[in-house]
DNA sequence: GTTGAGCGTT
């Protein structure tokens, strides 16, 4: 299984790649996903990272308050996502 | 080319 990681303040400047190296440093991530706003298409600055439930533990305490691009890095576990309707 | 609290569109 995996968990879900909410990644805030980051800078405009990273890139999953970025954001996925520095969490496979403590676990194997299961996906990275950044998201920016639809309508303007700027960058919102935060993003989604999904790891194992052992290395999400472990990158969310070591990551969280951390040092990337500059500025300091907010990692908590995400909210539960409501399924995407259908209609 | 700009900006800075908050939670995602596959």
């Amino acid at each position: 299984m995996a968990k879900n990681i909410y990644v805030g303040n980051l800078p405009w400047s990273s890139t999953e790649e970025d954001v996925r190296a520095a969490f496979e440093t403590y676990g194997e991530v299961v996906s990275v996903k950044l998201i920016n706003d639809r309508e303007t298409g700027r960058p919102r600055g935060f993003g989604f990272v999904e790891m194992e439930d052992n290395g999400a533990l472990e990158a969310i305490e070591s990551l969280d308050g951390s040092d990337m691009g500059g500025r300091n890095i907010k990692v908590n576990e995400a909210r539960p996502r409501p399924e995407r309707p259908r209609w």
